[in-house]
DNA sequence: TTGTATGCGTTATCAT
DNA sequence: ATGATAACGCATACAA
């Protein structure tokens, strides 16, 4: 029994004797003994492991993609490494991991979209998808929801329950889709010049706390918005409790709310929140298919973009109080 | 310039000139070189890659559990090679591809505890880490909350309160956790006789929804309880929800609740949900330190449990309503 | 301190 | 259909 017949039992399409491949597996099943896969990377280069790097695992919207991805991966054969990174700084320390594991891919979720973010994942010359960042290189592919569109049609709809007074609550300032979001709001909301012009605009980091916080700092301010667009749920639903607790404001009868990402948390009861559906599904298909394509062999660095329309979620938080 | 030079240079007490060391890290910086980590995972067996088996990403528990692990572990150049599963079918075959890539060790949250489970994991003679299981085995170590103590305590917590028809929300059957915290619930209930002997038992798979629908059930059969401890805080969450929108019941006015995991989103205004807290980062400092134990190259099978104390953390849901 | 040689467990190529 | 052999890139033991 030589070596090479364990090897071409092991191996789907080899030619091998049923018998022979029979034997084989019965030995290997009474030694418990499995392939190793480690040789086989050293020969092919290829590790068929795809190093995903997250950050903010606090937001249920990323812990939900990261699951959904991780099912997509393996139904792939792929397996993922998983990094942790807080900021740009441990970015390059993380790559270098990665690297010295011969990922074959890297798929972040990193909001940040810093340019040194961006060469690092260029220099590593493997495929690189990234989600929701603006982030460019030859080796980089972006997968992102239609985010200015949807700015727009949260104006839109806002307008339409009568808002007078919007107020706009950001992300963190690097947060491309952040920006975009406010942008396609901004654009939106110049369709009605009855709407005075003076938006109210908060900031946050993307956190409930912030926007608890943020909100609570507005009200110290006097400012009394009969509408909110907020970058994402999380902050939403803390300006929404701020808004209730604080400020004795109900939603929507005094502020009309919306949010991003539609997180379960916006469907529960307590928050009812109108959002903005990223469907991670279809993120996490596209991406898998990118990645599918950019790790064929004879593929060379693959840049391209893809665009998810946002799908929006109407609940009670936008209902029109005409009456 | 030979090869081993390399290696050494890049091994950090090996015995090399300065010099030299310098002269191949300035090389390889300009060609771009990485040492690879693959070969010398074949030479010394070790890959120094942990197999992290998650389920049910949804729960911000596991979330942020998963997200501060990913932190210990990097902290001690441990790479995290990430499954997911669904449910106990799939778990062998995520092993056993684990298994190929010669993880040192794998770390499991997995809240089911079959027996089969167990013996697909002892059966990979690698030190495995279970998060809040009773699983056992050779190899098995288990981090696990102290939820017997808990339940015990969140009856008294709830007799204090003045509760006398408690209900109890409990989590999947296969949840050994949930099984524990009950059974220490129904224990503390029994220091006090005035209370009535028909404890209310509710099911619920450990989400959001199920919580709500349980509720649902409960108030559709006629039953009004006054306190309420719910096997975790997604469940009840959704119970809070349900007994206010469709019992018009509030909390803690009508019905004191309790639930477990501390969860952000107990402590959202909205909820405001007494809970204990696992301690995430006890839980994740414990399971590191007995995997760098149990990663020892002269260790043997190691199996053992530590159990970490669970803090209540008291709000707005078990205030007393003596008045 | 440095270079040379060996081997890790596979897969691919070639020969049988 | 099967067996023998080379090669992958590094760490290590040994020689120099």
């Amino acid at each position: 029994m030589s070596q090479s017949a364990v090897s071409r039992a092991f191996s789907p399409g080899a030619s091998i004797a049923p018998a022979t491949r029979r034997k084989v597996l019965d030995a290997a099943a009474a030694l418990n003994y499995r392939p190793n896969r480690i040789p086989a990377i050293m020969l092919s280069g290829r590790s068929r492991m795809v190093g995903v790097v997250v950050g903010g695992l606090s937001n249920p919207f990323y812990a939900s993609a990261l699951e959904r991805l991780a099912i997509s991966l393996r139904a792939e054969g792929l397996q993922i490494l998983l990094v942790h990174v807080d900021d740009a700084l441990t970015l390059d320390s993380a790559l270098d991991h990665l690297l010295s594991y011969r990922v074959d891919a890297v798929v972040t979720a990193l909001a940040v979209g810093t340019r040194s973010a961006a060469r690092a994942l260029s220099d590593m010359k493997i495929p690189v998808i990234c989600f929701n960042s603006r982030l460019t290189g030859p080796w980089i592919s972006t997968v992102v929801s239609n985010n200015r569109a949807a700015g727009n049609m949260a104006a839109r709809v806002l307008l339409e329950c009568g808002v007078k007074h919007p107020a706009w609550l950001a992300g963190p300032v690097r947060n491309t889709a952040s920006r975009a979001r406010g942008q396609g709001f901004i654009e939106g909301l110049r369709t009605d010049s009855s709407v005075s012009g003076d938006l109210i605009e908060l900031h946050g980091d993307d956190s409930y706390e912030s926007g608890y916080d943020a909100i609570c700092k507005m009200l110290a301010g006097g400012a009394r918005p009969d509408g909110l667009f907020s970058s994402n749920d999380l902050m939403a639903c803390g300006a929404m409790d701020a808004l209730r607790q604080r400020g004795g404001l109900r939603c929507p009868e005094d502020v009309v709310m919306m949010g991003y990402d539609n997180i379960p948390q916006a469907g529960w009861y307590a928050y009812d929140l109108t959002s903005f559906d990223q469907q991670a599904e279809r993120l996490v298909a596209v991406a898998t298919e990118l990645l599918e394509t950019a790790l064929q062999p004879e593929s060379g660095p693959v840049s391209r973009t893809c665009v998810i329309e946002a799908k929006l979620v109407a609940r009670r938080s936008t209902t029109p109080q005409f009456i």
